[in-house]
DNA sequence: CCCTGATTCGC
DNA sequence: GCGAATCAGG
């Protein structure tokens, strides 16, 4: 399907609402991704939603040659069936939290102080699994805790996946953004 | 891993 | 103009 006055408009619509490129694409149903729904976004120009102020000038962007496009191309693009798989493959989830930006920074601040207490709170290590720097090994969790000027200092120490410096746990909890909410 | 937008460039 | 692939980031 195309970009028809009525999609744009939609778009335009959902957009300036703040969803995201990936929720707009499924409101759009027709066989659109949300790299679809990003292109046309930034062809009409409306890249900045509701930005207060200072944008950070983007100067990133070294992209040597990278080999485009496999090839197969089972011209399934805009069928129903694409269309369907979109959709099936949402999640549900975003939340409209952005607006202005002393909000957004709440919320950020808000996050960071859930996730300190989560640490102290669920993370106590009793003395006898407590384990060194020079204890540590490649299957072993790096997670800091407590102050590293302190005797009181340890590693977590639980078991991680090869690879990982940090347990499933922690692994989990460095970003993961617990807030998320459904709309 | 999940997700977000940004960018490039073959089509 | 379009959007997949990719990047960069949370």
């Amino acid at each position: 399907m195309s970009w028809t006055d009525e999609r744009v408009a939609l778009l335009k619509k959902l957009w300036m609402e703040g969803l995201s490129a990936s929720q707009i694409a499924a409101e759009l149903s027709g066989g659109v991704t949300r790299n679809a729904v990003i292109g046309k976004v930034h062809r009409l120009k409306l890249s900045a939603r509701a930005k207060p102020a200072s944008v950070a000038p983007r100067a990133k962007a070294p992209r040597p040659a990278a080999p485009r496009r496999p090839s197969a191309s089972s011209g399934s693009r805009g069928t129903a069936s694409a269309a369907a798989s979109a959709v099936s493959q949402r999640r549900t989830t975003m939340a409209p939290t952005m607006g202005a930006t002393a909000l957004k920074m709440d919320a950020e601040l808000e996050t960071e102080m859930v996730v300190e207490t989560n640490t102290k709170a669920e993370l106590f290590i009793p003395v006898e699994e407590r384990i060194s720097l020079l204890e540590l090994t490649e299957k072993t969790c790096k997670w800091p805790i407590g102050d590293p000027m302190s005797s009181e200092f340890h590693f977590c120490g639980r078991e991680s996946d090869e690879g990982k410096p940090y347990c499933e746990f922690h692994s989990r909890r460095a970003y993961h953004q617990i807030d998320r909410k459904k709309r």
